[in-house]
RNA sequence: GCGCGAGUGGCGGAAUUGGUAGACGCGCCGGAUUUAGGUUCCGGUCUCGCAAGGGGUGGAGGUUCGAGUCCUCUCUCGCGUACCA
């Protein structure tokens, strides 16, 4: 196939003349750009720091193995085009980029191979790098940052370390230093104070059941278990208990709710934030067990059908479940316990259509009525939630009403649904055989029945989160060492100054035959003096991507995190782009740290991503979602291969908008290469061109010389544009700036061929707006924009990144005289020409005249004409 | 089940506040250039109809001079979530 125009060429010369010149290079405030540069070109002396900034950033990509697929670039594509627009239209911008290095993939090679996890990282960081590097993305590459460097881990430990040494104080809603913890009365000893703060910090370790996963020998976090299976992998996921280190990010759920509403995200992903913090407002009730005197508290969002509730449920890991169970039941007690326990999650959502349990023999006391009613467990009660116990409610509780139904247990409506059926109602009705409550509305019945339970000592109003605090450790090689050590079964902060704490070197990757993590296999490092061990779980992949956006603003800082002058400048990210993936995990982890930072006076805002857009998927060309055993990938190397980077830029936009899901197509490719193709012919004489690809297969290698030799077309002049030109030309500048705003990408470049297919037909073609033209194609195709303008030496600095983007002018745009469009009772009967100002009254009047209109309108009566001023005229006739 | 989003030509998709449905691109049809294929250039392309005209934005109603756009009901698909009391 002939080449539309040598791409193969261009692409490369422009890419190293960005970076030989640090194009697209950003300045700290204080770091003015040389004068040669062409900021200094565009902005002359001004500080950097003086001028409007714009923060855009993608989310930095996991280096796998297999390289780059399409989907990457469609986010970095977008966030490169605005990136562009917005440096010409005279922002300061950052765009940068980096890798979020540690994972699983390369520690698994490492332990099939013994190469070690360092060694494939490089080698796929230096894949993507190139990969990204051959898309023309002005990335400032002076800022690159890579989580598995110790000048950049060293401050995810530093950070780790805050956390360790604050707590939240429910006072100030914030994050404190430790040592402004109070001590309540009774805790006097170093020993109990040492206790009560470790109760506090926003890091503590548990020993509560997690899920760990055989397969990948580690524990994961609860937002990265899937249907009971690992999210990576899809292995099956088991209950254990065991020794791990949590975050307190429960302590902000409220902070992290309340903050949405302060940051420009899309509905639907704030929604799943919510839905995923999960909070609910109801109130906590004390049952008293009978004989025994236990007191076992449930959370209900339904106080007021408190006397409809006819038994109780444990989850049946519920502390009181041996205290309470009688001897009759303890047998039956204890299996359904032990087969609980060995169930997997996955088995318990799986069974979970049929509900199973057993009767403790104990009885509670329903406080409301002091009817006693029995004490069941099931697992239809989960541990994790609220207090771990129910009041069931089985006229009004689907859950409940089933498990009664099968163990034909005693139910009793307490709520009137206001029509229909009221057994089974669970929206807001009338109470009813509820003592003091009946004949109220469910509102006014929730608030009675809290504030007697509040006023009698029996309970109290109380707001629960399904959020969990975030287990944080993993039994992994390659992550980040915890900055901790264990003096006599105590856990202490290493110095700062011992920061970055490396990871040692090993020969085997995998978890000790006992099961500690592979660190655990490194005596000596583990082993210091006075029998001080070292922590051998590492964090998760999520705490350097929690914080890399801030690492970005000053890439190089080994005195701080990140500058202070720089954060103050750079924050908050303007926009972010990246896949709903992220949606709840990475952006809520990435949020709470903030945070905490935040609340620590470390950063100066207290949420970091001001506007945050979703890429849509890309599916392959059967509609299918891309994937080795489908066969439908498609490598961008390829694409690039054979239609170029701009080629390949142009149609990830144009496919249609950013944020849907749509399917590849080569053919698509192929019409905005074509596109590109006649933007090239647009600006060179082709006989030229045909004579330099003729010249080239006989001397392959004048091919970078000969470009030198090629003829602009012999239609472009100096000519002083037609009317006709400048309209063509402010239509594109106003469209595709527009749309541009609006990140409607796809219309941008419909409006850039439009223009291209017009000039197309021109007989002279104005130096001027030709230039201006491919000032507006530079953020989309800057390859070719770049050397066509050097070409017509419109380029002023010898690049088109620092061009002033062009603004349009009204005068342009007005029409001599205008088609304007005639309806008969809503449907299309002709037209009238008319002049744009031509007043209501004549319009009226040519209107009704039309030869067109008036076969549809001769010998009914006019009821009413429409004017509807530059739009149309509708005439209702009846 | 619940929450969110989307349904427009053969395909990807356009259509400020309700105001000429189908921009732009693909594909297809025809023509020009070419020995030919490819490339390029020009024209056509929602649908029924010879035409006048009719129909048409998942479906059914409604509001309006006028509805892809607003309202009610409904169907389908995608994503998220799921015993959260």
């Amino acid at each position: 196939m002939r080449r539309q125009y040598p791409f193969h060429l261009i692409e490369p010369q422009w890419q190293n003349r960005w970076d030989a010149q640090e194009t697209f290079r950003a300045f700290n405030p204080g770091e003015p750009p040389a004068a040669e540069h062409p900021f200094a070109g565009r902005h002359g002396e001004a500080a950097p720091e003086s001028l409007e900034k714009y923060y855009i950033l993608d989310m930095f990509p996991y280096p796998s193995g297999a390289g780059l697929h399409v989907g990457h670039p469609e986010g970095y594509t977008a966030t490169d085009i605005l990136a562009r627009f917005e440096r010409m239209r005279g922002k300061h911008v950052l765009h940068p980029m980096g890798w979020d290095a540690f994972g699983l993939p390369a520690e698994q090679y490492a332990i099939k191979t013994g190469q070690h996890p360092r060694q494939t990282t490089e080698e796929n960081v230096a894949n993507f790098k190139r990969q990204i590097k051959s898309l023309g993305f002005s990335y400032d590459w002076t800022r690159e940052a890579n989580t598995t460097e110790p000048g950049y881990f060293k401050w995810s430990q530093w950070i780790f370390l805050q956390l360790y040494n604050s707590w939240f104080n429910p006072a100030t809603n914030k994050a404190e230093s430790i040592d402004t913890l109070k001590y309540p009365n009774d805790v006097a000893s170093d020993e109990a104070k040492r206790a009560y703060r470790d109760e506090h910090r926003l890091t503590y370790v548990s020993h509560a059941p997690v899920n760990w996963c055989p397969e990948l020998g580690t524990v994961l976090a609860n937002e990265e278990v899937i249907d009971g299976k690992s999210e990576v992998g899809g292995h099956p996921v088991v209950r254990k208990p065991m020794r791990q280190w949590m975050l307190r990010i429960t302590a902000f759920a409220q902070r992290l709710l309340d903050d949405l509403d302060t940051i420009d995200w899309s509905d639907s992903l704030k929604e799943m934030q919510r839905n995923w913090i999960g909070r609910s407002e109801g109130a906590e009730v004390t049952f008293t067990v009978q004989d025994s005197g236990e007191e076992i508290v449930v959370f209900t969002t339904r106080p007021d059908t408190l006397f409809g509730a006819t038994y109780m449920v444990l989850s049946p890991e519920h502390e009181l479940v041996d205290a309470l169970t009688t001897e009759a039941q303890r047998e039956a007690v204890a299996a359904y316990r032990e087969a609980a326990a060995r169930k997997s999650d996955l088995e318990r959502t799986e069974l979970a259509k049929d509900k199973t349990g057993v009767f403790t023999g104990a009885y509670a006391i329903n406080p409301v009525n002091d009817e006693p009613v029995p004490i069941w467990i099931a697992d239809y009660v989960l541990s994790s939630y609220g207090t771990g116990a129910i009041m069931a409610v089985p006229a009004h509780d689907e859950r409940d009403l089933e498990f009664a139904q099968k163990f034909e247990l005693p139910v009793r409506v307490v709520v009137e649904a206001p029509e229909g059926e009221s057994l089974g109602f669970t929206g807001n009705g009338t109470s009813v055989e509820s003592g003091f409550l009946t004949g109220l509305p469910t509102p006014e019945a929730k608030a009675k029945i809290t504030d007697w339970l509040q006023e009698n000592g029996k309970g109290k109003r109380t707001i629960n989160f399904k959020l969990r605090d975030w287990l944080f450790s993993r039994q992994r090689y390659w992550g980040e060492p915890f900055p901790i050590v264990w003096r006599d079964g105590r856990h202490e902060a290493i110095a700062e100054s011992e920061l970055p704490l490396l990871p040692p070197e090993l020969d085997d990757y995998k978890p000790t035959a006992e099961g500690d993590p592979p660190l655990a296999r490194a005596a000596g490092w583990v082993n210091l003096p006075d029998g001080v061990l070292r922590e051998t779980n590492t964090m998760p992949q999520w705490a350097g991507s929690c914080w890399y956006y801030l690492r970005y603003l000053d890439a190089q800082n080994d005195e701080r995190f990140v500058g202070e002058a720089a954060e103050k400048y750079w924050m908050n990210v303007d926009l972010y782009v990246g896949g709903t993936e992220h949606a709840v995990l990475h952006l809520l982890y990435a949020r709470f740290w903030h945070k905490v930072l935040f609340d620590l006076g470390h950063v100066s805002t207290p949420e970091p991503f001001q506007r945050l857009v979703n890429q849509g998927i890309i599916l392959g060309e059967d509609g299918q979602k891309m994937s080795k055993s489908r066969g439908n990938v498609i490598n961008p190397d390829v694409v690039i291969g054979e239609y170029g980077a701009d080629a390949f830029r142009l149609y990830e936009m144009f496919m249609g908008p950013l944020e849907m899901m749509k399917p590849w197509s080569t053919q698509g490719v192929e019409g905005v290469y074509r596109f590109l193709g006649r933007v090239w012919r647009l600006f060179i004489d082709d006989s030229s061109y045909k004579d330099y690809e003729q010249a080239v297969t006989v001397a392959p290698d004048s091919a970078e010389a000969g470009l030198a030799e090629l003829k602009l077309h012999p239609s472009i002049s100096d000519a002083e544009p037609t009317d006709e030109q400048l309209k063509a030309l402010h239509a594109c500048i106003k469209k595709v700036t527009e749309d541009l705003e609006g990140m409607r990408f796809n219309t941008a470049i419909s409006a850039l061929m439009v223009f291209s297919n017009e000039a197309s037909k021109w007989d002279t073609r104005p130096r001027a707006v030709l230039g201006t033209f491919l000032n507006l194609l530079n953020p989309f195709a800057p390859h070719l924009a770049e050397d066509l303008a050097a070409r017509l030496d419109t380029a002023h600095g010898g690049t088109l990144a620092y061009q002033p983007w062009p603004v349009h002018d009204d005068a342009y745009l007005v029409e001599d005289t205008i088609e304007f469009p005639v309806q008969v009772n809503g449907k299309l009967r002709g037209h009238i020409v008319i002049a744009p100002d031509t007043p209501r009254e004549e319009i009226e009047q040519l209107a009704l005249e039309c030869e067109k209109v008036q076969q549809f309108i001769s010998g009914k009566e006019i009821k009413k004409v429409i004017v509807v001023p530059n739009k149309l005229v509708n005439i209702a006739a009846k």
